[in-house]
DNA sequence: GTGGTCTAGACCACA
DNA sequence: GTGGTCTAGACCACT
């Protein structure tokens, strides 16, 4: 399981920020089916949170359906069919795009202009993804 | 002034909803330089939300420099230099833009299929947009 | 809104418990739609639990969408179309006389005086009720 | 022995699934009076549990008096006389109905109503098990 | 060992 | 005033 990066300052609740990048982490396949999360109190301690915000983050991804609890054993990736997934990302992503796509159209910036910009901060990422 | 839409469930607050969509009415041009903006009172019995709440937007705004107030006035669209309003659009746009950018590259989507379902959002909300 | 009766012994979460129980008096009618619900603080003190149990309790159900937050004002019971409410009542009640069901059937009693048996604690509880 | 089914999400401890399913069993005459129980140790494999897990179960029905431990030989269902029988069936039958019979009437459902509910659900689990 | 629940009390954002 | 979030630490149930 890849390492939680958190943002004091953003504003956003750092459960949320747990349960967002975990939930990118399962559907890029980063963390494939049937692999087991790190235990509450380990991942508590690695990113110095209390537990309670951890298992907060945990217990909405379970009811989003994408983890799964064994009761006594730890919490592990749900199955997801291909497909399932492939839809979940689109949808994440079209969520993503929403606001930007609305900003766009009442700022009258032109479509290619947009989408210009869009595909540059992407490859500005994968660059970034890249290097590390 | 265009009608102002809240959303409740969105989890963005309500102040920060009526500043972003001023900001960008104005950024659009649709509310021009030097044009004057619904008295507080109005406009909080309008959307029905606290007058307490608009102000705040509206300093907000002030403190960006988009508005200007006139004291026993009212408050107005600033002047704003095209470039200058130029550079606050992409700017507003990149921000938008950003999170998805990363997820795209984190979950793996193409760069052409994001960049189409980029498009294909701007193309629904133009379509949503004139049609009104 | 009624009063909220805790059972500490049951072995049921006590958040769960007031989720249940606050359900119920939305669905059968006793909490109407709009109407507010006792602050979380409030209904805390009254029931001598910690708030964020309540809060946890009121959480589950605003994600049930039964209730709805208005930032900084409180939480209302949100509104249902009574079809909806008629057909959530249904379903409520069939889950609760699933598991029963199976027994009854597993263990070879007639259906005759399963039904029976079901009558007679209605009877008996609403006989209860009508005393308070 | 018939086979043991286990739902990971009802919530319910999965030691208690074991025995209620095996306490069912018994009260419905599927598994006689003297009929010896799988050892632990297999029962375990075949339902994919911890052996301690079995163990508990099997304990707690000892308890309840409807097994008979044999040192060094294996558990075995006790002898229980009929009346007996009959007296726990209906008692079992009562406790999984009550939170139906009050659900039913505070949200004001019918009598009549709520027994043809009850009444479906138990001609289709029937139907389900001759189907087997 | 695992996760779930609860408490007491603090601080914050929103209206 | 409202609810939301987080902490620190306790206790419990399950495997």
């Amino acid at each position: 399981m890849d390492l939680i990066h958190l943002d004091n300052h953003s504003g956003v609740p750092i459960f949320r920020q747990i349960q967002d990048q975990i939930r990118q982490q399962i559907l890029a396949g980063r963390l494939a089916t049937g692999a087991q999360l790190s235990p509450v109190r380990d991942l508590a301690i690695q990113i110095r949170v209390n537990p309670m915000t951890v298992s907060k983050a945990y217990a909405l991804l379970e009811a989003e359906g994408l983890l799964e609890r064994r009761r006594g054993v730890g919490l592990f990736v749900a199955p997801l069919a291909p497909r399932q997934r492939d839809r979940d990302c689109r949808a994440l992503l079209a969520e993503a795009l929403g606001a930007a796509a609305a900003s766009a159209v009442q700022m009258g910036i032109a479509e290619d202009e947009a989408m210009a910009i869009y595909r540059d901060l992407m490859r500005e990422y994968s660059r970034r993804r890249d290097q590390r």
